[in-house]
DNA sequence: CCGCGTTGCTTGACAACATGAAATATCGAG
DNA sequence: CTCGATATTTCATGTTGTCAAGCAACGCGG
């Protein structure tokens, strides 16, 4: 096992976490443009590529469904995406983006560059390499390629 | 430039996205393991670290001052953390973590095993090539290594 | 020394997010 | 049909975040 002292493993957790640091900081700051809430993005750019039950949602953001009702609540008040019902379980509601969400959902996307253009200065070579490793420690059941 | 179909940034970038999600969900659950909220351990670790003014908290946590208050407040309420004067400045409170505070920041510690676990399955070489990397996407201003 | 702008922190009001419990409506199996 | 399970909402509550206002202390120019 790795001692907790090993200076390059250190380095490379610190690292991570700058990564996410600045993920997040990217993330809201590209939703503030659109005067959205980096929890409103999220659901936004979920129901922009299909819409789906509340109950999917909440599942896909890991939290209560309790709480995907006052974000579903505050846009479908702004007008970016709607309730519907679903014909074959009167229980569910589907909720979907509305032409106007669709094209925020857009322009969102084209803001949220993070790691293009960082990535911009890897090489192919590199890129590809940076994603092997990534899937390994995402993955751990992938063994290294002997 | 990269175009934004290129399939290899798409997939590293998603990777990135992945990261991130799992760090989060691991610190949030890490951190409920005590009875913290995220921002409670962010704090409670940078205290444990080195005593240091609310202003200063502030700036590491990219918020607002007074958003601070609130969440020292609660640690220190549990008796994590207390504030003292600072010597220099009768205007700063130094905040610094108790004893009880600097065990559980430790027992927190422990709990904070993203990518050392995942990172054991990585050679030192390729954990060299991914830091190296890593290092290249926050900083793209260093050049790939001749 | 004295004023005065600046700085550090707190307070208050408010919005968003998050959880959990309870209510409602619907589904589906028996 | 009955009854347990499921999907959603509502309500109460707590934490995080912002902003504006206030206060105490600092420190500089005069």
């Amino acid at each position: 096992m790795v001692p907790r002292t090993d200076a390059l493993t250190r380095e490379v957790v610190d690292l991570i976490a700058a990564v996410v640091a600045r993920y997040h900081e990217e993330y809201e700051e590209a939703a503030a443009k659109h005067a959205l809430t980096g929890a409103q993005a999220k659901v936004l750019r979920l129901l922009a590529a299909e819409p789906m039950p509340m109950r999917r949602i909440a599942q896909l953001l890991k939290c209560e469904p309790s709480n995907v009702t006052g974000i579903v609540d505050r846009l479908e008040a702004r007008g970016l995406v709607e309730r519907g019902p679903d014909p074959d379980d009167r229980r569910v509601k589907l909720a979907a983006a509305t032409p106007a969400g669709l094209e925020t959902a857009g322009r969102l996307g084209e803001s949220l560059d993070f790691a293009r253009e960082p990535l911009a200065g890897l090489s192919a070579e590199e890129r590809t390499s940076l994603r092997d490793l990534l899937r390994r420690v995402l993955d751990p059941g992938t063994a290294a390629p002997r």
